[in-house]
DNA sequence: GATTATTATATTGCATGCAATTCAATTGCG
DNA sequence: CGCAATTGAATTGCATGCAATATAATAATC
């Protein structure tokens, strides 16, 4: 009786890390839209360029790795970011099965515009960087050791 | 000059908590799912089940207000939720804007289905009870602030 | 009590995410 | 070398999320 009464205490909305994760991520996106609207992103291609400003002329795949997204939705995210004329995608000769995604120098001169974004995020959340980073730190070895059961 | 690379630095993906937060959503999302197929249910749709189990009744609204999610989002999930016989979607005769949601005896008994479905995640986190809802307090205080500021 | 403002839900349009499939290019292996 | 297996993108279909709008019902105000 009392194992049964602990599975009803878990299944509480509010007991759960998962929905604690999946509604922060949402509160998250909503902050970012108006910053982002000023730059022509939506969050996940803001994300996309994060990558890419880090490093450029890498393969969609990379990008995939990096964000644990497929090619279902990059391929057409990478598309609206092309026509945006933020990147460009060119087959590659060494692989042609490849297609390597450059920055624009439009893309490039984005990330002065963005700069500022973080900080005002860091503002939103009313947090001290440590605090941020200590949590951020916790929060992506969970994530990790969930990928992991993932790969089994 | 250090301004500047303070602000670089912040741009970096892997300094991003919200990425961090992101990420781990997905997970999450990626390991309920063989868990909630055996349901035949999508996660958020286990999510409206879940608040539906607590409480019983309850107009769109509440449950909107519950999740952080609108109408647009809802109307088309709950209907999806009547099709599959697991609620009932009924206009309220006291308030006529209002629909009420109620559970179909096939959504009640669905709830003994769902009760292993928290102790497998937690297994998946690999992480003890403590710790989870120590970093879920966290997460959830994060997610006040971030909505206080939309509120604003 | 009539008019205006607000509220609850529904609808439309757009951008993810992801499973499943397809297709072309490359790798492996005998 | 020749062929099967694998790989990287693209495509299709479905279910979110959310902004913007529409609509009907209730509340508020004069």
């Amino acid at each position: 009786m009392a194992r049964k009464q602990a599975a009803d205490l878990m299944l509480r909305l509010d007991n759960q890390i998962c929905f604690a994760i999946y509604s922060t991520a949402h509160a998250f996106n909503r902050v970012y839209k108006p910053l982002l609207d000023r730059l022509g992103l939506t969050y996940p291609q803001y994300l996309v360029m994060l990558v890419l400003w880090e490093r450029d002329d890498v393969p969609v795949k990379d990008i995939g790795e990096r964000l644990f997204l497929d090619s279902g939705t990059l391929t057409p995210l990478l598309k609206r970011l092309e026509a945006a004329d933020l990147i460009k995608r060119t087959r590659s000769t060494e692989d042609e099965r490849q297609v390597l995604i450059a920055l624009t120098s439009q893309g490039q001169a984005l990330r002065e515009k963005a700069r500022s974004v973080p900080q005002s995020i860091l503002a939103a959340s009313a947090c001290s960087i440590g605090e941020l980073s200590a949590m951020k730190n916790e929060i992506v070895a969970l994530r990790d050791r969930l990928n992991a059961v993932l790969g089994e």
